[in-house]
DNA sequence: ATAAATTAATCAAACGTTTGTTTTAATTTA
DNA sequence: TAAATTAAAACAAACGTTTGATTAATTTAT
């Protein structure tokens, strides 16, 4: 709880998020954590493994979540597709820095245990879309042929986009009070729309 | 034609595209560029100016082709569109260090003349997509109401995220010489597919 | 046309600063 | 009393940048 280890790991995903490894300095990050610069060797013994360590604690806590909603046998597939959609939303917007600097790894990355990392998820991801298209095909509740991996595109590249941009589509088309309250919301919501006319699914009125 | 100066700023964008700005060393560069680490400050002033520079290049040599497409009155709002999709595509993909770059930046940026260049082509290409969407709907040509903020996040994010991760795709379903072949013609035309819909886009036979 | 003057391009070397890391010693906390 | 934390200093290595000298190319003057 609250422990200095712990202060700074946040410290750290913040500064890496705003200024990427080489840019984020142990000094910076010693500073802003208000600890010593010692305290960082003496917890993770180097700033790479502070930087694997950040990566790590996010990637085990929400690892799986997916596999959750798949595994669960009182959602159909379209209801897992959706549950997927809106609690990946949740924790892009949740998790903010955490995916920024993940966004930054996909890029490029020459860590081999955050390549782990990274490929698992993707993987992860793309078995469970694989496997809820079938599903849902078998089940007749999805009447078109979609490939798992533009599903993967799509859901993924929206929200990453979607979630970055908001502050500009906000001055853009200078959004209301109410819309701004409801972005994510509307964003899952067109997620959904798009994915269900994608796959054929049509709703049970 | 083939000058020094070009020489260091097509190696530098991609060793940028590689590490960084922060990754990415003066010293790494000129190495790379196989030139004299003085070079950089001879002909650009300094590091910044430098990666300036890689920025401003690629964003004039292909700011407003999007523009040119709209301003076309061969084009109906859908063919509009289309092309828009195409081109983006065929860009990023033939500019890949260029657009990892970009992508870099929209996580983070600290350079206001970066920050202006970015600002810029995004609102360019929202006003592209609003003013289709209004042509397409007052044309009679698209039947449903889209946000134009969403196409945004939809075609920009499933372009990026798909490309971005064409490999793992790969690996994961095996793909076929002939699929690797027609990725990006296969990402174009889904992408083109769920536009389709999304916008109430009948094709006339 | 040719010699002289000027500019441009390149180089190795060095500049001062910041980097990540470690050490030492003293102090606080549990 | 052991573990956690601090402050301060030190370290080699790497950093971006600048320097003065040298060569190559171009322009000017005769």
């Amino acid at each position: 709880m609250g422990s200095n280890e712990e202060n700074i790991l946040l410290t750290a995903e913040k500064l890496f998020a705003e200024k990427g490894f080489s840019g984020a300095s142990t000094r910076d990050i010693s500073n802003a954590a208000k600890t010593n610069i010692s305290m960082i060797s003496y917890y993770f013994g180097s700033k790479e493994r502070l930087f694997e360590k950040v990566f790590e604690s996010r990637m085990t806590e929400g690892l799986s979540f997916a596999n959750k909603i798949l595994e669960n046998p009182a959602y159909n597939a379209w209801e897992k597709l959706s549950l997927v959609v809106e609690r990946y939303v949740d924790r892009v917007k949740r998790l903010r820095n955490f995916y920024i600097i993940l966004q930054r790894q996909q890029l490029a990355n020459n860590n081999p245990q955050i390549a782990e990392f990274l490929k698992k998820s993707k993987i992860e991801f793309l078995g469970i879309y694989d496997r809820i298209i079938q599903e849902g095909n078998s089940q007749g509740i999805f009447t078109k042929e979609v490939q798992a991996q533009f599903i993967h595109s799509l859901v993924a590249g929206t929200i990453f986009t979607g979630i970055n941009n908001f502050s500009v589509y906000q001055e853009f088309f200078g959004m209301s009070a109410a819309e701004k309250e409801n972005y994510y919301e509307t964003l899952k919501h067109n997620i959904k729309h798009t994915l269900k006319q994608l796959l054929g699914y049509e709703e049970q009125n």
